[in-house]
DNA sequence: TTTTGCATGTAAAGGGTTACATGATTAC
DNA sequence: GTAATCATGTAACCCTTTACATGCAAAA
């Protein structure tokens, strides 16, 4: 129930087109939050009937039309309080492991397989934020300072797929015997 | 789309009511896939409308009468070709992260407590999921060939854990800066 | 000329949560 | 007596996915 409160929280930061933050759910903050854009569109849609956000139309040249939207007093009110409760635990739903876990009808060289193939998308996930991580180290001490919390996800991020894949090998050491 | 899959893996390894397999999701099962009773109960009307589970009403003595489910011939068909397909990447939607991510409007004191909340959940079920994995090293070589799959989903379990608690203990250092 | 990027949506179906609802037994 | 466990469900609502739908501009 927090798409809601993850668009609040973005629009809060900058004024944004319905694109603009599907572009950031596949990249920065889709890491911890997915959302498709139908599901944007829709959210936006609903946010500015309860007048959370306003809606502003912008036209561009060699482009189509935007709708830029920014999040208005009663939004930041609502902002505040969702900030303020505690907040819900993520739940777990991984197919994966629900195969693993019924998988003896399987040989485990398929077992292995639908591993190795998680295993590559990890990899590439763990490798794209380490490269965000050296561009941090990078940064000056007040822009660190800046990007504290965004700084803290991304390493939850970094050591949550170092575990993922250290499992993996030993899935992969059981299942190879 | 596998709570379906996930009742007919349970119900492939025994037949159950749907109690017994609310009971699962709440323990065993439940650290990898969530399921509220109301919707055990309506996916096993529907898995039974398909044909693809029986149902038979077992009267007891001293308590509620219990609906047991079997798998079918066609179940285990459906199950058979689900565990052959390439399983879909599990999403995270994590709010804790949300509320860091976007965390400026709130003290590092209010993060914190959030933090340390989550914390305590995930430290009391690392602590019974080592529990769990002292009971598998106690068995004997043949019992532990045959757990050696939800093994390897308790070890998933512990390693997911204990990074999220590495991470938890990095977060707390920098926010109390 | 085909693909990628920009930019926005609707509609239907499916999955999940919350609230409501019942009723017996057993353990404290 | 009061809470927990056993045992099952319906209804309304909300959230998510999939399919359908359009159309221009730039780059390959």
């Amino acid at each position: 129930m927090s798409l809601k409160h993850a668009i609040l929280v973005m629009l809060d930061k900058e004024p944004s087109s319905g694109y603009d933050l599907m572009k950031q759910f596949n990249s920065g903050l889709g890491y911890f939050w997915n959302a498709k854009h139908q599901q944007i569109y829709q959210q936006l849609k609903k946010l500015s009937e309860d007048a959370l956000i306003t809606c502003e139309e912008e036209p561009q040249h060699g482009k189509p039309d935007k709708k830029v939207y920014r999040i208005t007093e009663k939004g930041q009110q609502v902002l505040k309080q969702w900030l303020h409760e505690p907040s819900v635990p993520a739940k777990i739903n991984d197919a994966l492991l629900v195969k693993i876990w019924g998988g003896h009808h399987l040989t485990p060289k398929a077992l292995l397989k639908d591993i190795t193939e998680h295993k590559n998308r990890h990899t590439e996930t763990l490798s794209s934020l380490r490269q965000l991580e050296r561009a941090f180290h990078d940064l000056s001490d007040a822009e660190k300072m800046h990007y504290q919390l965004p700084f803290l996800t991304l390493r939850r991020g970094i050591l949550g797929e170092e575990a993922w894949l250290k499992w993996a090998q030993e899935a992969e050491n059981t299942l190879k015997k």
